[in-house]
DNA sequence: CTTTGTGTTGAG
DNA sequence: TCAACACAAAGG
């Protein structure tokens, strides 16, 4: 399948010469139809997606469609529901399919990484499987604790006193009369909420109102948070909740850029075994 | 050796 | 943000 084609028009001296130095294939190859898509010199098919004025790499294929439907997943992950894709449908409902919980429950180093080592369609597929059995027994959340169906709240951007000394973080009050009533948290256990990690760490946080600055807060169990997770000012913490009857609340994080290399403190600040071999964010 | 995927640039 | 291009680094 090596389609090793030449753009149309191109200049057609091909020199084939492999002479030690120099002697480059300086053929044009054909571009790609798609999206996040581009050809290899040896007649495979790259796929890549930028964030943040950085390329990321999402691997090497054989077929170009192949290679087209590794950005769209990777798209959907890093831009939501509604990005733009070469075949997946853009809706904008409520994301509730399988797929979309599965993207929703790892995080975007997972899912490049998969997609790198060519297993993403086998782990949803594990994924889905796994979903289905979970109406048995009340212990199937024991393997995958993170994986439910679950709508995104709000986002914030933690501000320098959210992760200062203040231990607290505020909730924009918009988002916060929306998706988390004051009332939802004191009646049941004196306006304590737990919130769910990508890890299936629960985290509980005081969640009240304060009148002196008329805002709402997490208070108790947030340093505790911020430290754990090395949170800096301007990280994105982002609060979803689950879609079922259940309540259950999620909270992720990410670093508001890739500049400020992550893994090592990361690491270091315990937690995050998660992330893989791969250096995603960080050049060679 | 072959292939990846990074460095880089310039267009949109 | 994006793909084109060249090629050094990575992999076998």
């Amino acid at each position: 399948m090596s389609d090793y084609s030449w753009r149309v028009g191109g200049t057609s001296g091909i020199s084939d010469s492999e002479n030690g130095v120099g002697a480059v294939y300086l053929r044009k190859l054909t571009s790609s139809k798609y999206k996040g898509v581009v050809p290899q010199p040896n007649g495979r098919w790259g796929a890549q997606i930028y964030e943040k004025h950085r390329r990321i790499w999402l691997g090497t294929f054989n077929e170009e469609g192949e290679a087209a439907k590794a950005y769209d997943v990777a798209a959907r992950r890093f831009r939501g529901h509604a990005a733009l894709t070469n075949f997946m449908v853009s809706g904008k409902g409520i994301q509730d399919d399988i797929e979309t919980t599965f993207l929703n429950s790892h995080s975007k180093a997972e899912i490049v990484d998969m997609l790198r080592k060519h297993t993403y369609n086998d782990e949803l597929e594990q994924s889905a499987h796994n979903y289905g059995s979970k109406e048995s027994g009340a212990d199937v959340m024991e393997s995958k604790p993170s994986v439910c169906e679950r709508v995104q709240l709000f986002d914030k951007a933690v501000t320098p006193s959210d992760v200062g000394k203040l231990n607290r973080m505020v909730i924009p009050k918009q988002h916060a009369e929306k998706h988390l009533p004051l009332q939802l948290a004191s009646s049941s256990k004196g306006g304590l909420l737990n919130f769910e990690d990508n890890g299936g760490k629960i985290w509980r946080f005081r969640y009240s109102f304060w009148n002196s600055s008329q805002s709402y807060v997490l208070t108790k169990g947030w340093r505790r948070f911020v430290k754990e997770k090395n949170l800096k000012a301007g990280d994105i913490v982002s609060f979803h909740r689950s879609t079922g009857s259940d309540k259950r609340l999620f909270i992720e994080w990410e670093q508001r850029d890739s500049s400020r290399k992550p893994s090592m403190k990361q690491v270091e600040s315990g937690q995050m075994v998660r992330l893989f071999g791969v250096n995603l964010f960080s050049k060679s």
